[in-house]
DNA sequence: CATAATACTTGAATATTATTCAATATTTAT
DNA sequence: ATAAATATTGAATAATATTCAAGTATTATG
């Protein structure tokens, strides 16, 4: 059996939407064919990457939020960019960030419960260099992506 | 002199988008309306919150991103979601969590600059009940808001 | 400063896409 | 087993994006 509402969040995650020219048009008093123009100069330099959705992620089977301080070891110091595109792949990651301070990574995971972060630090982070991790459970969230949830 | 880039940006940040209903049809050989029907459920219960751009934060001047973990004053413990409120309305906010660990919240801010940031730490950050932030400054992302950047 | 080149704006026409609707099929509840 | 509620779908329509060509403004160049 297909689910259609899978494959539809899977492809929403990244991209599939385009700007709503019309709507846009209205809210700034411009004709649309000037907003048009403008967002395909956005789109064309690249100053635009993609259209997704935000999700309610507890809807979606992806309910856990945590943080993951990362510090790698001496001899990945030099290219931690090599650690983080193999991390980034994973559906899971929502963020990768290489970072000044007392780690070398911060990666913002989500995931369905404990068990499916757990499988992930297991077996993803065990690996390709980390020597330490440190989580930040997030217990509630206010934010995220710029859009600003419930209440 | 209105910069039309400036409020297309702004407007994208959050919303005015939709999804590509027919491109969505096509990749999963399912006809449109089906699609159609689908999406508009997931918006209905609000599984979907939001459709929005994703930027190249560089070239819309929010160059700097920076993950400030913050400590709340023992009488704001009771109710981080107090200060998360009034700090979410903040454009340069993308996120706020309130965590488990060694600190109460996490917020990523997206500035233009080290002055940009600066203003808000000492503006915003140093008061509401907070007694205390570690800067955590991105050098490199690799990946935000579930899309991969670059190379 | 003058003028050419380039970039941006815009209305009208067209192409494409979203949406509605009604019929049918499927799934779920009793 | 049967009824009720949900989901799928093609055809028709409504709405929207896109193209085009003309005009306007801005920027570069001598």
């Amino acid at each position: 059996m297909k689910s259609i509402r899978h494959d539809l969040v899977e492809l929403l995650h990244k991209g599939y939407c385009t700007p709503r020219i019309v709507d846009i048009a209205k809210k700034l008093k411009e004709p649309s064919t000037t907003i048009h123009y403008n967002i395909k100069q956005l789109e064309k330099e690249k100053t635009i990457r993609a259209y997704k959705a935000v999700f309610d992620y507890k809807a979606i089977d992806e309910g856990l939020c945590n943080y993951v301080l990362i510090n790698l070891a001496p001899d990945e110091y030099g290219n931690p960019e090599r650690v983080g595109k193999e991390l980034r792949a994973y559906p899971q990651v929502e963020s990768i960030d290489i970072i000044t301070g007392g780690w070398e990574m911060i990666i913002k995971l989500r995931t369905k419960d404990m068990d499916e972060y757990y499988q992930f630090v297991k077996n993803v982070l065990s690996k390709k260099g980390i020597v330490k991790t440190t989580s930040l459970t997030s217990l509630k969230q206010l934010k995220t992506e710029f859009v600003e949830l419930q209440e």
